[in-house]
DNA sequence: ATCATATATGACAGGGTGTCATGTATCATG
DNA sequence: CATGATACATGACACCCTGTCATATATGAT
């Protein structure tokens, strides 16, 4: 988190940092990101650099909060008001998440870099609701995302919904992933993810007389 | 690739250069080991390391290979003598990994890094065969993978055999790099690794009939 | 008016990478 | 053998980066 003292800042400062920031998380992978251009973009001393962020993870950290605020929203409400079955809701974050980025295209390119290369020090997934080093794109709020309606499913026990859970994660963040990479293949992508979740579902439904 | 220079060179003075680049890679993580530590420890000079290697990843890759090279034979043996079903060969290439990483116990701290650190790099799961830059664990070789009986499977394209593919692949890279991180887990992580192959199988499959 | 506290600043120490000009060995061949 | 080409070795160098800290300045409370 940027300390209060970076939050507190005129807004036009804070903004031109955030500008310089994304100015140069757009023109570089994330590991090659520097400060030091940072700084430089943005005219100010170093000193401050650190006076307002722990590291260059904690300010694309929380670059990337901002842009992911409505799609983590969205899925979020996705997971509290299930439309369909537990298969919908993640393919409706995909959707979501896939609309965002195509509306906003412009400046992605700051989010796209960002977005790989979190993913990249993050790790794989690990247990639901439970990364390294904080929340990362979908970790989803675990207490709730367990309360979903289990009764369609055929699973016997909550390490076989955890598991479950993995495989879905796991997919849409595939998905997300990819189509951050390479917004114009979407669908391609969406269509992966839609017979990924089909091949997933005749297996995790008591009934299988289901189609699509 | 290492340089035919280095292949070529007196076997103790190569064998003292990847001792201390493993002695380097189990200390610290990935990302922090540091070319100059390695060539302090092998007490060689800075432009030799760049004579024999391209980069610390250059090394680090072939130091996995080396690693990883019976897992790897086994892993194709699997594939090619498929004793059971397509999820059957997936769960054989985890015991394998999995018996492998518990016998040579002792030297696993910089094969862990390494492939923690290059699994990172290396990215999320691409196409089976054709990961960003080159072969990464268990990226098995594609026309033969894709030549395994589809008989009792419930796939009606290629399409759909690709991204069971991938699946599969996903499910047993997370296991394995878990087993990597905690070695003693190995138990867990196999059983999860179960769990997961049975919730897609019954999807996958055609029959329904079958148990575990 | 005074003092404590918050903020700003840039020089600095310490570390890292990749390159390159300059040596030195090796080896084929006239 | 002499000579020139080719491969290999070497470490100083240029350049980049990060995080800290002593010092300076503003801010605000009493």
């Amino acid at each position: 988190m940027p300390t209060s003292t970076f939050l507190n800042l005129p807004e036009d400062k804070r903004e031109s940092i955030l500008s310089a920031a994304r100015k140069e998380f757009s023109n570089v992978p994330y590991a090659d990101a520097s400060i030091n251009k940072i700084i430089k973009y943005a005219d100010i001393p170093r000193g401050s650099f650190y006076m307002y962020f722990e590291d260059k993870k904690d300010l694309a950290t929380f670059l990337m909060n901002g842009y992911m605020c409505h799609i983590r929203k969205s899925a979020e409400h996705a997971v509290s008001n299930p439309r369909g079955d537990i298969f919908d809701v993640f393919l409706q974050i995909y959707d979501n998440t896939a609309k965002f980025l195509s509306k906003t295209a412009d400046n992605t390119a700051a989010l796209k870099n960002i977005i790989i290369g979190l993913h990249s020090e993050f790790g794989p997934p690990g247990p639901l609701g439970k990364p390294p080093h904080g929340k990362f794109l979908f970790e989803l709020d675990s207490e709730k995302i367990k309360s979903l309606n289990r009764d369609s499913l055929n699973v016997k026990s909550d390490a076989e919904f955890s598991c479950l859970l993995e495989i879905l994660s796991s997919m849409l963040k595939t998905a997300v992933i990819m189509t951050f990479k390479n917004v114009s293949d979407a669908k391609k992508y969406r269509k992966q993810l839609l017979i990924k979740l089909n091949l997933i579902k005749h297996g995790a439904l008591k009934n299988n007389e289901d189609n699509l």
